[in-house]
DNA sequence: AGCTATTTGTCCGGAAACGAACACCTTTCT
DNA sequence: AGAAAGGTGTTCGTTTCCGGACAAATAGCT
């Protein structure tokens, strides 16, 4: 069994990071800064992390891994012509870690940038897909590659400021099916 | 000096009551619903405070306290004919701890009533307005007082749940203006 | 460049929170 | 009514977190 301090200072410590992300940028924050709205010891958050780049670099990495498995989970209906109910049930999943997503989007350090990170798994993604399908296009595979993962990526990012609604998932779709005519 | 643990434990007990009240009754809510939602041990509770009762009289009373310091505060700007402005400075103060101050409107124990201790307070206040005011009127003095502290009541309600516009505010001392007419 | 203030990372003794176990009481089921 | 389940309140040995102090590194100032 395992101590709940753990489990709660490592969410105050890493909620307050993301808040603080929200007021100014990550080199500006200090330990102090963290400690300060995470209500810790600042000795406590040595116990923890090693520096603040390893704090960072953990959630983010955390975050890619749920952004990868969710999108595995439901490739093959995302990737199906009827896969507008699909879209919305994928947002839904996203929508509850959202407002840590976005922030996390706009941080871009060495070895911590979101953004790159998803879009990686995206690029991995379409490339595969692009592969095993049987509907060859006359353009490029690796523009239609590189368009792919930023329309997706800007998806993303409107759909967790707003709302996913019918028509913008069904327009997700009628997108994907032309970029094969 | 004071440790963070005691500050931030209390926080979290009390955050987490709120929460749970908004879920279910008080009558409802054990201590292990309240420890499990603010990620603390159980025995820690009971370092803080003797039960549940103890808790939630401490936090009413503290809003209560609140209430009364704020509406002293601005009580004589408040009152006065042109207390438009004032009566929204009033609502933004009252605004942060809004969400909370709702929730324990609602809850209603032995020792524990936010709602008869701001009534009381109302009561209070417009008893000594109107034995010191020099406009008389020609009802009867208790009718007023209950009027007003339940019209007051319903305009605290209203603005937490809502904003405080310029026209609810001018309606509000328009109001106090009518029951002297 | 030199001086000061701030931040970083580490260490430690003491305080607070922890889980687990306990007896006791109340509620629910049968 | 009697058994089972769940909530209360207390205790205690252990773990985690805390504050404070520290040297070293970094940033900001003049």
């Amino acid at each position: 069994m395992q101590d709940i301090r753990k489990v709660k200072t490592e969410r105050d410590i890493q909620t307050a990071l993301l808040k603080l992300l929200r007021e100014k940028t990550f080199d500006k924050i200090t330990i102090a800064d963290i400690c300060a709205t995470a209500l810790t010891g600042r000795s406590t958050f040595y116990d923890h992390y090693t520096d603040k780049y390893a704090l960072l670099e953990q959630m983010v990495a955390h975050y890619t891994d749920l952004f990868a498995r969710l999108m595995h989970d439901r490739l093959n209906v995302l990737m199906s012509e009827s896969g507008d109910k699909a879209l919305i049930a994928f947002y839904k999943r996203l929508q509850p870690q959202g407002q840590a997503i976005l922030t996390l989007l706009d941080v871009h350090e060495e070895n911590a940038d979101l953004t790159k990170n998803i879009k990686q798994e995206l690029k991995e993604e379409w490339t595969h897909y692009l592969d095993t399908s049987d509907r060859p296009s006359t353009l490029p595979r690796d523009f239609m590659v590189f368009l792919g993962t930023d329309v997706v990526m800007s998806f993303i990012r409107w759909s967790l400021t707003h709302t996913v609604d019918e028509a913008i998932a069904h327009f997700a779709g009628r997108f994907r099916q032309a970029m094969f005519e």
